[in-house]
DNA sequence: GTCTATACCAAGATAGAC
DNA sequence: GTCTATCTTGGTATAGAC
């Protein structure tokens, strides 16, 4: 059995894929997790609060190392995106439509009400964002555009969770896989018609 | 001074775009809307989750007629999208980043947890896709791909209001008007080299 | 239609034995 | 590190006078 504390983490993100930060109660994560209210207070002094950055932090760290993962592996660097969505309906579809990302959500709840996990999800976006920006400088798009369709491609995986969880269909996915391919194909395009270098 | 009904819808609103569906409470309300908890009871029998399924519904209409009335007056198709997203930058700089929609924060919120919210939601968000897909028939695209541009849309548009509110900046929705205009115009021209009518 | 009062329960957090 | 017990606060919902 793993540590305890992985244990508290692991189920943490799962029960705030169901039902957000506000909707998850210490009791429930408590038992999910197979550990007390008194071990999880032990692990995370700071309560809910800091159990929850710790959250965002390990989850965002395993997606960006994801989204890296399939960039390296997609046959030319349009397809990266296409597949990741690909992968996220697979997700979404196999979970019953669970929540991919506790990050959205979490942020999305408690925006205005705690600095700390606002400021810890958007560290996780911004280094989303710079993967993003990075695989597409390497893929001959310029900084500036480069960063831009970084943040659309966050905004659209984000936007499209809330959209396939709330229909509880996957189709829209595709949609959004095609349509940021094709934004890209356009700007390695564009680039290349008219070089910097 | 506004009939009580429509200042508790109101007040819910604000409450929830604030602080999420579960971070509300029928007391923060009842101060909020000047009206007691019992009249809450009164004119939503069904609780909190009658009376959310009655802020989904009429946000969810004003916006879809509010997209309306900023794609009549677009000077052409592309540009709607781009002073939606234009806008809606300026309503989040004004409101303190509070979340412009209330319906994508708690249809993730609950969209496991109450199905006549979730049902509620997603009425709405097809609501705004058939907006979209019907304004850009108008324009010349083709079924298929219009509704399919609807889905991107309203999937950015909600992505879009998470990133920059945990951001606290409006930079990326320009990016994203510039991107869903750039979408569109591609669309059209791709229509209209190979026309089916 | 609106008010006060309250029933009932679960929340987050803490204390202190082991 | 883990346990049980408990404190305090706040939640949703209801009852019944006016």
């Amino acid at each position: 059995m793993a540590e305890t504390r992985d244990r508290i983490i692991v189920a943490t993100n799962e029960l705030f894929r169901r039902h957000g930060y506000n909707g998850t109660s210490l009791s429930q994560i408590s038992e999910a997790a197979n550990a007390t209210i008194g071990s999880i207070y032990h692990f995370f002094p700071g309560g809910k609060e800091a159990l929850a950055v710790a959250v965002i932090e390990t989850t965002g760290t395993i997606y960006r190392e994801l989204f890296e993962s399939i960039a390296r592996e997609a046959p030319d660097p349009a397809s990266a995106y296409v597949d990741f969505f690909a992968g996220a309906a697979a997700v979404l579809e196999e979970s019953d439509y669970i929540d991919p990302c506790p990050i959205g959500t979490v942020a999305r709840e408690v925006a205005n009400t705690s600095e700390p996990l606002r400021i810890a999800a958007a560290k996780i976006f911004d280094s989303w964002i710079n993967a993003v920006t990075q695989h597409l400088v390497e893929a001959g798009v310029c900084t500036e555009q480069a960063a831009e369709l970084g943040q659309v491609f966050v905004a659209t995986v984000e936007g499209m969770f809330v959209l396939s969880r709330t229909q509880r269909s996957t189709a829209s996915l595709e949609s959004a896989g095609r349509s940021l391919g094709q934004l890209v194909t356009q700007a390695i395009d564009d680039t290349t018609r008219t070089p910097t270098s």
